[in-house]
RNA sequence: GGGGAGAUACCAAAGCGGCCAACUGGGGCAGACUGUAAAUCUGCUGGCGAAUGCCUUCGUAGGUUCGAAUCCUGCUCUCCCCA
């Protein structure tokens, strides 16, 4: 019997969760997570991760496994992941991957080329390079080291033009003559199936679940992560609101409409990201049973 | 009752005779994205149109002017001060 991998994926507050869980007992899988920020230990109320019955119930993989000042990318993930399913599709052909970073997603089912790690200091450079002489420059160095690149990207994007430089740096050759953007292979079988919903139903769900996270205590868990804020993972919603809150800078009740407002964006992010991607079979998130018997007849076929 | 200030697009707020379909900010909408991606970045935001463009706007009704969001008059409403 083939081996199947269902991701499962939708929009911030779709209720990815939930049916995640229903879909491992109903197919008695493992739950591996494809989110960026659940992923670390530290945060728990702002990311909404599963609650500890689910996670009791139904073991998740990279679920608060690793710390914020740990490094992490999407294709430390795509490695971890296609480390991991043997193991899970040796206990059984169908594993359900649940979450909401695109990125990650597509690392997994596509596969990202291979590029070396740089050195930290590499970065450094030119994160100073930007932030004392502001982005012509950046654009002026990658002009000269991978035009290619050069043509193509958003030269407004610093972020990207820093992430090329640094490989032209490291490795002594343009970033462009490592994109080779060809979709890999996998020895398993992707079905993806993605919770959609009315956008003002999305939201209202949205805005409602944050009124939960800081009555759970979300305010206090950015407290105590604040001496962490320039970490990459806590630049975040949900936190970096708070923070601004702290330093005095807005008001709680601002900071709280911020956090929603921040998470209806990206909530629409995930929405564009995924619009290309033809592979994914829509649901209405309320289907749940439409989802499993799509997945059932699917899966036995 | 008397005096003063003001009404601008979803909201806030500039504009004070032509360069105004109207600065800017917020909100909203749309999009890009192969390396910490819940990040980062971009565009649009009166209507119609692919577009040169056309049509309807700046409380309301008139007026002045070649031309008005901008000037004048009436009306309506809001706010402030004195009674």
């Amino acid at each position: 019997m083939k081996n199947i991998l269902i991701v499962l994926l939708g929009p911030t507050g779709a209720g990815k969760t939930d049916l995640a869980v229903n879909l491992a007992l109903r197919f008695e899988s493992e739950i591996i997570s494809a989110d960026s920020r659940q992923i670390f230990r530290e945060m728990k109320i702002g990311t909404a991760v599963p609650s500890d019955q689910q996670l009791l119930l139904i073991k998740h993989h990279f679920i608060r496994s690793i710390s914020i000042k740990d490094y992490y990318s999407s294709s430390i993930f795509e490695r971890d992941v296609l480390d991991l399913l043997p193991s899970l599709f040796s206990k059984n052909n169908i594993v359900i991957m649940s979450g909401g970073s695109g990125m990650y997603i597509d690392a997994v089912c596509n596969g990202i080329d291979d590029i070396p790690d740089t050195d930290m200091s590499i970065r450094e450079k030119y994160i100073s390079m930007y932030m004392n002489e502001g982005i012509e420059s950046l654009r002026i160095a990658l002009r000269l080291v991978d035009p290619e690149h050069y043509s193509k990207v958003d030269l407004k994007n610093h972020k990207r033009i820093m992430r090329a430089l640094e490989i032209c740096e490291s490795t002594g050759r343009p970033y462009s003559s490592f994109l080779k953007k060809q979709k890999r292979e996998r020895d398993f079988e992707i079905i993806k199936v993605g919770m959609k919903r009315e956008r003002e139903d999305l939201y209202n769900r949205i805005n409602s679940r944050v009124d939960e996270m800081v009555h759970s205590g979300l305010e206090e868990e950015a407290a105590s992560l604040m001496k962490y804020r320039e970490l990459n993972a806590l630049k975040c919603v949900g936190y970096r609101e708070f923070f601004d809150f702290f330093d005095g800078k807005i008001t709680r009740e601002k900071a709280i409409e911020l956090i929603k407002r921040n998470s209806r964006r990206y909530a629409k992010r995930q929405m564009t990201w995924w619009d290309k991607d033809k592979d994914i079979n829509w649901f209405h998130a309320e289907q749940a049973d439409g989802i499993i018997s799509f997945l059932t007849a699917k899966i036995t076929f």
